[in-house]
DNA sequence: AATTACAGTAAGCCATGACTTACGCAATGG
DNA sequence: CCATTGCGTAAGTCATGGCTTACTGTAATT
């Protein structure tokens, strides 16, 4: 269920900078954070949520660490949002065909 | 920049239990009241949140409000998610096609 | 008209989490 | 080697927001 974790991810708009900030391609922490209103460590620990969600990959260049989007994260949250919204338009047209006819509330017992 | 808006909505467990409540059509407060372990006024201000976001429809039935998913926010969304996904992988193909020489740091000032 | 069902709003409590500073540790360079 | 650069982790602070218990309001039933 990794799908949940995206969503947590990508909820903070700060977090959601960072992410958006490696759409461009492999960019490296620091340099995120220069970029930044906030700190490094701060960058560092959004990474790392990004990272247990399967949205971002790293990998050691020298001293420094390269981050990128990993797309199976992407994917995962690509495929729950189709679901959803297959179920979403069947339900819709199922309603259409055999339209519910307004329920009666319940008597007071 | 509504995609912000339903991601911030998303992300939360109960609110997205609220929100796939509604997958299989139409219900009232209550009724996704009584199913969960939160007290109505919970769901009726998850539900506010998603409405904000484009999410959610309500509709007055009576002295019910039926409430039904909004396929325009998890457009939003989708187009948000299709975008990116694209913008990734086209960064992805530049970076095989022209691969930067790992970059020297900076000297110390 | 009085009562009861249904739902939104207000106010307050409390946990989660986003940020900071301080520290530890590997890799590079003089 | 010693200093510096780059990054992650720890610990503590503070705001955000999710939940509950009132209550207010509106629609339907008798």
């Amino acid at each position: 269920m990794t799908y949940a974790m995206a969503l947590t991810a990508l909820a903070d708009p700060t977090r959601r900078a960072v992410f958006e900030r490696l759409r461009s391609g492999p960019v490296s922490v620091g340099e995120i954070a220069t970029d930044m209103p906030v700190s490094r460590p701060a960058v560092s620990q959004h990474l790392k949520v990004l990272k247990d969600a399967g949205l971002v990959r790293d990998e050691a260049h020298g001293a420094r660490r390269m981050y990128e989007v990993d797309p199976s994260g992407l994917a995962e949250l690509r495929a729950w949002l189709d679901h959803f919204w297959d179920e979403a338009l069947n339900a819709f047209k199922a309603e259409v065909e055999l339209p519910s006819q307004p329920r009666r509330r319940k008597k007071a017992r």
